[in-house]
DNA sequence: AATCTATGACTGAGCGCTCGTTCAAGCCCT
DNA sequence: AGGGCTTGAACGAGCGCTCAGTCATAGATT
């Protein structure tokens, strides 16, 4: 069968159980409430939001979402994995371009922090939701969180010795990553501090020196 | 793990409010509850963790505990606001210190890192918790925040300018202490990798690095 | 074309249970 | 005696989830 790869939101047909045979159907329901279980998160957080009034958001039945869906554990993986792949999706094509060194890896950071502007919400969501996750799950989405981190990683790497980039050991330039990786996430956890006293663009600038070692 | 000298707890009297007339034993009990449900919070979260386990641990009827804290809600405050008290004694005390320029910072660096690593389950809980949080505490709790956030800013402040240290913008200065901060608790939220792939000396010694701007 | 039948998506009242909170009654000390 | 402190049974709102039943659709049969 081949299904085409539609680039918005996957949504696990197997991975995640549920009652319905036609899987397209699966697929199409599961992305509505996906979206407006994400909303009701956003605003509600994951305890205060009830599967009823996801079921009301997403125009069904609390029965049918039941059919789509096994339990509201469930619905946090799916609600975690979209995120995931949305960010993933974004930073991936901020390596396209063709400039080399520092300017490359500049570059890749703009694009990063531009991604966790913009999804500061989904963000601060995930940071205070994957606690909530059973086990097995919590592991992919910690996998997921480490898949992204490695992108920055991966540039960092093919970046070391060339360049008039000094070689660096491996435990530095994975720890950098890191560091990439939660400074632009800082934006969206600290938006009670950051978005009073900067608008993204000095955000990125300032970090970039800083991320870049030209401050000091 | 929690080599966390006993450091007792002030506790605050009046700010939250009590049926019991006698201070001196809200303190002594409040602190016996606080310390069970640190404990408590570590262990299961928030939500989990119930009022009959809270009280059980500290060996209290539910009622009793009623008579000493009037909600959960409050509760959750009173715990918040006592970690950040242990972190902002604990890194205080390292500005007692008389070196200068870079080494000074470092030193701060380093003892706060070491208090991330000596509280990881406690800052791990406050990026857990603060969401549930009324309003007015959660306030409350920020500010907090950024108390010890304050005190890197103050230290890069008073380095700006001198013992070969360049000039710089507050803007500049104010994100750099954010994100000493922020690296020191990601050693907490990003345990799940970080302890599998660095000890807390390497830890510190790369970040230090890093924030100084020694790698590129 | 008309009728029957099987399928499976959809519905929502209600079950079973948990948990934060209260309060009437009792205990203990002065 | 009386105020301060303790107790734990009882309360009731709220939650995730179930399941017996409905109904639209489409293929089979006449």
């Amino acid at each position: 069968m081949g299904k085409i790869k539609k680039a918005m939101t996957p949504v696990a047909e197997t991975e995640v159980p549920t009652q319905i045979k036609n899987q397209e159907l699966v697929r199409e329901r599961r992305r509505k409430i996906i979206d407006s279980t994400v909303k009701l998160f956003v605003e509600h957080g994951y305890h205060k939001t009830t599967t009823r009034m996801i079921a009301k958001a997403s125009n069904f039945s609390i029965g049918s979402l039941y059919e789509y869906v096994s339990s509201k554990e469930d619905l946090l993986y799916l609600v975690c994995k979209t995120i995931h792949e949305e960010v993933q999706d974004a930073v991936e094509k901020a390596l396209a371009g063709t400039d080399k060194g520092k300017e490359r890896l500049a570059r890749v950071i703009r694009q990063y922090f531009s991604v966790c502007d913009n999804m500061a919400d989904h963000i601060l969501l995930m940071y205070q939701v994957t606690q909530f996750l059973p086990g097995k799950w919590k592991d992919q989405v910690l996998e997921n969180e480490l898949n992204i981190t490695n992108i920055f990683i991966n540039a960092l790497t093919s970046l070391s010795g060339k360049n008039a980039f000094p070689v660096l050991d491996g435990k530095v330039l994975n720890l950098v990553g890191h560091n990439i990786s939660v400074l632009g996430q800082m934006w969206a956890f600290r938006r009670w501090h950051m978005q009073k006293n900067f608008t993204i663009e000095e955000y990125i600038n300032i970090q970039t020196d800083f991320i870049l070692g030209r401050i000091f």
